[in-house]
DNA sequence: TGTACATCAGTGAACGCGCGTTCACTGATGTAC
DNA sequence: TGTACATCAGTGAACGCGCGTTCACTGATGTAC
């Protein structure tokens, strides 16, 4: 039957919700596309009528979650302890144990470069957060700020991705531990 | 028919290699059993006869893996220079373009947590890398090793990670080269 | 304003495909005598 | 040393399953008059 054309944008979004919250959890080849319309309570079969493909959605998904994941970020660009907190809140327990919202670099990193549709997005991404850390963060010295802002970056990622891998709690502490006090 | 008994060592060996390079290259869910057998040169059938199941075959790739990694490391322990060479060449362009031959935290870092199954020997590569890298590597203050290490490495395979998931060169490169810089 | 009809998002059965896994069979090797 | 037979890694067809994707159909909504 035809729907009210409002709630077909919303379903759009509400697609894409799931879809990226449920990639970053399990990866892109660990959820099916019948799974995600579930997730937003609709059967599988309308998925073409919003996206072209799997492909074309787990594009859009890091889109969407990129997008979230700066828009989460902008209060904090307004002062040096916003920025101090964004920092240690990324190396913290909560946000290791809570993949879904948290972090597209740390929870899919490792598989983007075997997704080629997915990359462009991703690349802006990566960019942005770049930038935004090099303008925001409270650097010793501005002059490197963009060079420290990849130190930091590369520390955060790898940091997070390690801490999730490993099976032992106290490792996996410890590593958010040392990398969250070189930030502080 | 019946084979030679030292040939089935061999092969299992065979298995481990290719297994282990297909999965750090295209991730475990990109690469299947049978792809696995043909690259060793087998048909599918005798996977059975060497592994429980794939993913017994996941977590045998992943200790071997990890074996050979430190394997590759061990000269280096033996100097200074040694040392802050391995790390430059894991920062290197030629590490970013050959995951099959390179580090698994960096190649399958975001996919492990997924894999209950390999998170043991994961665990325990993380942590003799650590391990090697605060005893090993010239740091100015011998005291803070352990806490460097881990900073160290959880920045190496942040930037590798990185490298290879943007799709724009120039960044890929400023990404390694100012973490390369950052422990020259 | 009321009626007739075209639209199109949602339904759910069905498609082909490749996956992990199983199995009856083969036949050179290793072993018992 | 020679013969008879059990072993078992490899073969390749086959299994059920879940995947991404398609499609004929439904029926409330939006639109033309």
């Amino acid at each position: 039957m035809r729907y009210p054309a409002a709630e077909t944008a919303e379903k759009h979004q509400r697609i894409l919700d799931e879809a990226s919250r449920l990639f970053r959890e399990r990866g892109f080849d660990g959820v099916s596309v019948s799974e995600i319309m579930k997730a937003t309570g609709l059967t599988h079969g309308p998925f073409y009528n919003h996206f072209a493909s799997k492909e074309a959605l787990m594009a859009e998904s890091v889109a969407h979650a990129a997008a979230a994941s700066s828009a989460a970020m902008e209060p904090a660009k307004h002062s040096a302890e916003g920025m101090l907190d964004y920092v240690q809140d990324y190396l913290s327990e909560s946000h290791r144990d809570d993949p879904g919202h948290g972090c597209l670099m740390s929870a899919l990193g490792s598989e983007v470069c075997r997704v080629p549709a997915v990359r462009a997005g991703f690349t802006d991404h990566v960019r942005s957060s770049i930038a935004s850390l090099a303008a925001h963060f409270p650097w010793p010295a501005k002059r490197h700020a963009r060079r420290d802002a990849i130190r930091m970056l590369s520390a955060m990622v790898g940091a997070v991705t390690l801490a999730r891998a490993v099976d032992d709690a106290a490792l996996s502490e410890e590593i958010l531990r040392e990398v969250r006090s070189q930030f502080k």
